[in-house]
RNA sequence: GGCGAGGUAGCUCAGCUGGUUAGAGCGCGUGAUUCAUAAUCACGAGGUCGCGAGUUCAAGUCUCGCUCUCGCUACCA
């Protein structure tokens, strides 16, 4: 392994289009805290960057509804995320924004780079351009007819109401939703990035090189340079962003995919004008944390990007975790199914630790994972307040009972003590070696042993029974103890740094290095201690069910909005109505479509004739069940291929608000052939 | 359908290159203890290691098939 002077932590940074939860939280800035706050303790160089990514078509819409511009939008969840980062203690060195005119400098200049050196490639191809306004319209700014649900408002690269992706293309009667027209297709020009070009030196270099990453980042990347790669397009026709540095280009910007990673790059410009030798000279450790949903971008095209400019560092480990869900289902922003950090912050104040703790403790590193109150509870009361903080307070409460608050001197050590005071180096170690490798749960759990350790020690020992005989030994028993307190307060301070302030606040304490975690003179004899107050609180049933309360209210709200029906649509003639040839059939053949999920090919005798239907209904209906049904059927519909077979109809369903699938059907026996109408 | 990750005690997870009675924390039970926020400490119960084959003297650990969960992906009229 190479000898690395200094390292360099980026944190994905956080979409600006809402704040910051648990699941962020968890994923990211924790662990990524955690790792810096040790290296810092170590007197390591270190930098951690973070910032609010702030381009991209979700912002330009959200203003657009509410009537803002992208910037007031950008303004307001950036200034929520950086303060309620701050409030909770996660320590970047800088926070940055990509709408700063650093970034947009900085952004700028490496494309410009890229493109002059050749490194680019250019098409055109055909897009949706609204006439009216003259401009291109993004996926997002095209709405029309769902193809496979008739929800009429989906956006051309997803549909909201039965979560389909899709293309502009497909959307049947596509509308700008920026003037309402029709927007017509027209060329447009764009830049890629050809990573196919990439595709051996990412094998050498990933495959090859990294063996050692985690298996899921392995996994996935494997997985993707194996499948062969596309040319990216880096550009976007927008004009929200970093525009296109090139002569004659206007109405361009920076893809966001591209500008945001970018952004780790401007802000370590903007912390330090020494920023080059975090991001160029070879003894500069790269890690970026993050979650399991951009491993492709920080370990396949980010680099292409870096590795194409030429100048820059790889990254050395991208440790990325998993999902967080919580109480059992998946945190998601626009159901409102989340814990808010900034709503955390309120409802517990002095309790930030308590968090960081619990979502370390069940960080999801291996596998998704799920946060319960009822689990904060139990963290809180069974570990924090009964281990952690219990030692504590015994050690402090019977050290002013004893010796005035004093530390005692110790005597001649018993094998037993000698054998504790090693343990706090045995734990150190142990420690260390999970944390170096990532393993930031395991590594706080170790962190805890050091209170398991004394708590073991006090209850051995019992100097509250040999102190009624000898004075002399509960001295030595107590410093004992007391060394072990001090000592937390360095083996936690990566983990809960607002509590081990406190507790040095108990101790008299000034910080310490890392270094000095496992000396066993941490608290020299006759050194004042103060007397404590409770290091952790226990947490009420109420509270949880407090919490709980508002999370079933939430999910109240929502089944509500899924039970109000999709609004009528428009009037239409009977004329219109009357083009539509509907006509009950019945399955006489049902079979899979190889390779897809949700397919089925269908043979229906419609009375007029006999044809075939594909439908994506293979996940609702298993096809013996349905041979010999009666179904109704559009039959003027024109023809489609789909996966090579010819679809000559369309099989009529009701789609249930959980997005399930029920054929419409006769209630009564019908000759195939009878039109419905 | 393809690919990736995962399926180990009630819960959350360790188990490296295959090797004595499969581990930890929490929860549960019993006992000890009272300095401490009824906290702590000891002991214990609890697992056919997703299912089925195979390789091997020996498999949770390797191979194959199946199955379930999550994610990515695919032309879901």
């Amino acid at each position: 392994m190479t000898d690395f002077k200094r390292t360099l932590i980026t944190t994905a940074l956080p979409y600006a289009n809402g704040p910051i939860h648990i699941g962020h939280l968890a994923g990211v800035y924790v662990p990524a805290d955690i790792y810096a706050r040790y290296l810092r303790l170590k007197n390591e160089d270190v930098i951690m960057i973070g910032g609010s990514d702030e381009h991209g078509v979700p912002i330009t819409l959200k203003a657009k509804k509410e009537g803002l511009t992208p910037q007031d939008i950008v303004d307001r969840y950036h200034n929520i995320i950086k303060k309620s980062f701050r409030e909770f203690g996660i320590s970047f060195d800088v926070y940055s924004r990509t709408s700063s005119k650093t970034h947009h400098e900085t952004a700028s200049a490496f494309f410009k780079k890229l493109y002059d050196e050749g490194k680019f490639i250019e098409k055109t191809s055909e897009q949706y351009y609204d006439e009216e306004n003259e401009q291109f319209l993004a996926d997002r700014y095209i709405i029309g007819t769902c193809p496979k649900c008739g929800f009429e408002k989906a956006y051309g690269d997803q549909c909201e109401s039965c979560g389909t992706s899709l293309s502009p293309a497909e959307l049947i009667s596509p509308m700008s939703m920026i003037s309402g027209n029709q927007p017509v297709l027209k060329e447009t020009k764009h830049w890629y990035l050809p990573l196919d070009q990439y595709e051996p030196w990412l094998k050498e270099w990933i495959l090859e090189g990294h063996k050692e990453w985690k298996t899921n980042v392995y996994g996935q990347c494997k997985s993707w340079i194996d499948s062969g790669l596309q040319p990216r397009a880096v550009t976007r026709d927008l004009d929200w962003g970093v525009p296109v540095p090139v002569e004659g280009v206007e109405g361009k910007v920076l893809y966001v995919w591209f500008d945001a990673p970018i952004g780790y790059i401007s802000a370590t410009k903007e912390l330090t004008p020494d920023w080059e030798k975090y991001w160029k000279s070879p003894e500069t450790r790269m890690l970026h944390f993050i979650g399991k949903d951009n491993i492709v971008f920080h370990c396949v095209i980010f680099p292409s990007m870096l590795k194409a400019e030429g100048t820059y560092n790889l990254p050395e480990n991208v440790p990325a975790n998993e999902f967080l869900n919580l109480e059992n289902d998946k945190i998601s922003t626009s159901r409102n199914w989340a814990v808010w950090l900034h709503e955390y912050l309120e409802d517990f104040p002095g309790k930030e630790d308590v968090l960081k703790y619990v979502l370390t403790a069940n960080a999801p590193e291996t596998k998704d994972n799920d946060f319960t109150w009822k689990d904060f509870q139990n963290r809180n009361n069974n570990e924090l307040v009964a281990v952690l903080g219990n030692f504590v307070n015994r050690a402090l409460v019977l050290t002013n009972k004893y010796f005035e608050g004093k530390v005692p001197a110790r005597g001649g050590l018993s094998s037993y003590d000698k054998e504790t005071l090693a343990g706090i180096k045995k734990i150190k170690g142990e420690v260390e070696k999970s944390l170096d490798s990532f393993r930031i749960r395991e590594a706080l759990k170790n962190a805890m042993d050091l209170a398991r350790l004394g708590n073991k020690y006090l209850a051995d020992e019992e100097p509250w029974k040999v102190f009624k005989n000898d004075v002399a030994r509960v001295k030595t028993i107590m410093n004992v103890c007391l060394q072990i307190t001090a000592n937390l307060t360095i083996c936690l301070e990566p983990f809960l740094p607002f509590s081990m302030d406190k507790l040095r606040g108990f101790l008299n304490l000034k910080n310490m290095d890392w270094g000095r975690l496992g000396e066993t003179g941490l608290l020299p004899v006759g050194h004042k201690v103060n007397a404590p107050t409770l290091l952790f609180e226990k947490i009420e049933d109420s509270v949880i069910e407090a919490q709980l309360k508002k999370l079933a209210d939430t999910k109240k709200a929502n089944e509500m909005a899924e039970a109000t029906a999709v609004p009528a649509k428009d009037d239409i003639e009977f004329d219109d109505f009357m083009k539509m040839d509907i006509r009950v059939g019945t399955i006489i053949e049902c079979e899979k479509v190889a390779k897809t999920k949700k397919l089925l090919k269908l043979q229906i005798d419609t009375g007029i004739d006999l044809r075939t239907v594909v439908s994506g209904i293979a996940e609702y209906y298993r096809p013996e069940e349905l041979i010999g049904k009666q179904v109704s059927i559009l039959v003027n519909l024109a023809p489609k291929k789909l996966r090579g077979i010819e679809s000559q109809g369309m099989i009529l369903c009701a789609e249930n608000a959980d997005g399930s699938l029920s054929i419409v059907q006769p209630d009564k026996k019908v000759k195939n052939g009878s039109e419905v109408r």
